[in-house]
DNA sequence: TAATACCCTAGTAAAACACTCGGAATTAAC
DNA sequence: GTTAATTCCGAGTGTTTTACTAGGGTATTA
């Protein structure tokens, strides 16, 4: 099964894009700076998104990302398969040679599995995600973060990974 | 997104258990044989399935394993639930603390599709599986391999991963 | 008592993941 | 036309996870 961080990375900066797009282009340093994910990394993966013409660039200053088209047109599937290769449960990849080129007993059950996930997914749009009262929370909790940082004249915390973070806390606890 | 082959290799194992069991318990072995997995990754699956009490075991000669209950009453969740830690597609586990301790701005995304899954698959009991045709067609099969393969006196192939057969594949087709 | 089978823990090679780094190209503003 | 902001691009890398294997131990029964 494939559904990793880098598509839960994608969706969320594409959410992010959805709803921060009104005043032009997002840059990615914004980005980065409300949803904790380095800028390298981010370029990875909107090299991916536009490719797959989710997004469109606009390079130089000023510049940054959009849309490439309205939010209700996109859903999460589309960003998922753009970034990662498919979501797809089987082993085999769907070509039912699970089991030393034959079909494994299981392999209709991953195939419907599958299907299921990436129909959920199909019918979820960017637009339907903005209008939810949790993620508006979050975002305005972000921006405004993002804003203080911003007077304070403060970094943002260097993203790092779960397990390092985990690391600093012990660390921390016990100083 | 915690669904591997480890979890594939479970649900097979215990539908394999479902079919074969008429004629007492079924033993490492012969389900290593059919399915093409290691005796000794199954003894590892099979030691959590029974701490889950899905499995009943019987020791000594003529041993083997046994579905704890009927198959009707035995849901893939489970099993994957058993061997798996979860089946999750959150980060944080569920937990809400997935960007430097509070929410990401996708988390109930996550959640939600989390559960999707696993209610898809609470609801496929292994008797479910029994009944399909296609799982029947691809047991009788494997029987029969089993049954010559015996007659023969050959060993089964020995479990390899899929990168290993790809390769064995790839020099067989250009010798 | 020997064979059969489950039981358990440790170890490990390979792969995947989640990044980082360095530099080039583009363009707006001064 | 120089500077600075930004995207673009490819290669490289440490860590973690995965998918096993090895090997010894214990219960049971013919």
């Amino acid at each position: 099964m494939r559904l990793t961080t880098k598509g839960r990375y994608a969706v969320t900066a594409m959410l992010d894009l959805a709803i921060n797009a009104q005043h032009g282009p997002v840059n990615l340093n914004d980005i980065s700076d409300r949803q904790s994910i380095s800028v390298s990394y981010l370029e990875q993966l909107f090299a991916k998104l536009r490719k797959s013409a989710l997004v469109n660039s606009v390079r130089g200053p000023g510049g940054g990302y959009q849309l490439a088209r309205a939010a209700d047109g996109i859903y999460v599937a589309q960003i998922i398969d753009a970034v990662d290769e498919s979501v797809d449960a089987t082993r085999c990849g769907g070509q039912g040679d699970c089991q030393q080129g034959v079909k494994c007993l299981t392999h209709e059950l991953w195939t419907d599995l599958s299907q299921q996930i990436h129909s959920f997914l199909d019918n979820i749009s960017l637009q339907a995600l903005v209008a939810r009262r949790e993620v508006q929370t979050v975002s305005i909790r972000q921006s405004e973060q993002q804003q203080r940082r911003r007077q304070d004249g403060v970094q943002a915390d260097t993203p790092m990974r779960a397990s390092a973070q985990l690391a600093t806390a012990k660390r921390a606890s016990y100083a």
